[in-house]
DNA sequence: TCACATTTTAGAATGATTCCAAAACATTGA
DNA sequence: TCAATGTTTTGGAATCATTCTAAAATGTGA
């Protein structure tokens, strides 16, 4: 029993191939990675795995409601990021290069969020900083 | 001379009407707003205005540059939003009704952020708070 | 006012994402 | 093991935001 298969299982997802090849794409190797749904598609075709554009669409979501993936506050105006590293984490963002790195939720103090007015409970909470290339 | 016109003077904006429209819709009564693209063309025309929406697209992006205007991380994966607020301040994102509400800085301490490792500077810091209704 | 650089324009083009209806698949109970 | 049922997947079309293009209009400085 493979590693992507009982991720699947302890998320509560259906085991379905397409389902297991992207989870062993996204969590083989344990790194953490920054990727939106084409670059997804792209990694499997080049392993010589098919499988449709929209599925692949479908299932980035269904890792992100289960839990399995986290999706980054879009920086440009490019596609959605999405997050590998779903513990609480930042982001530096170098508007120069596109390029965003994780900053260990340890090195900013977050301690005394403002509460919502409106009786809305927080989910998540996330910092990004952005950077210039001098 | 209308407040528009001296924004757009000191800004060092070559002083244009599509620009001067803009500038009114956006900054005319000081209020502090979260605009798409989309949603100030509308309100340019239910004024009477009109304009290329591709003129709507550039002009905020001149803004942007300018310093008028700041672009907010973006929520979902919808239109890029623009915060008439360019001050430093974070944002409430209500994933449940997609909302965004502003949260002064002085709510949140920041003092000790993490410094860039590559060399390149921060140029902004924007923490985003996600919610959802109960 | 003239010449030149910058903006604006309308519409086409692009890119990301979602929608669609049909076919394939997974699960469950007999 | 099989049929019945609900879920996923598929490919392609459709949609939405945004950018591009080349031409026309406009602003600026001399």
């Amino acid at each position: 029993m493979s590693d992507a298969h009982s991720l699947l299982e302890t998320a509560g997802l259906r085991i379905t191939q397409p389902r297991l090849q992207i989870a062993r794409t996204l969590f083989a190797d344990g790194l953490d990675r920054h990727v939106t749904a084409e670059q997804v598609f792209a990694r499997l075709k080049a392993d010589g795995v098919h499988m449709a554009l929209a599925t692949v669409y479908n299932t980035l979501g269904h890792f992100v409601e289960a839990g399995l993936l986290r999706p980054i506050s879009k920086p440009g105006s490019d596609a959605s990021i999405y997050d590998t590293n779903t513990s609480s984490h930042h982001h530096f963002l170098n508007e120069t290069t596109g390029e965003l790195t994780d900053i260990p939720a340890g090195a900013i103090p977050l301690d005394l969020l403002p509460q919502p007015e409106d009786g809305s409970e927080i989910v998540a909470c996330e910092l990004v900083i952005r950077t210039r290339s001098k």
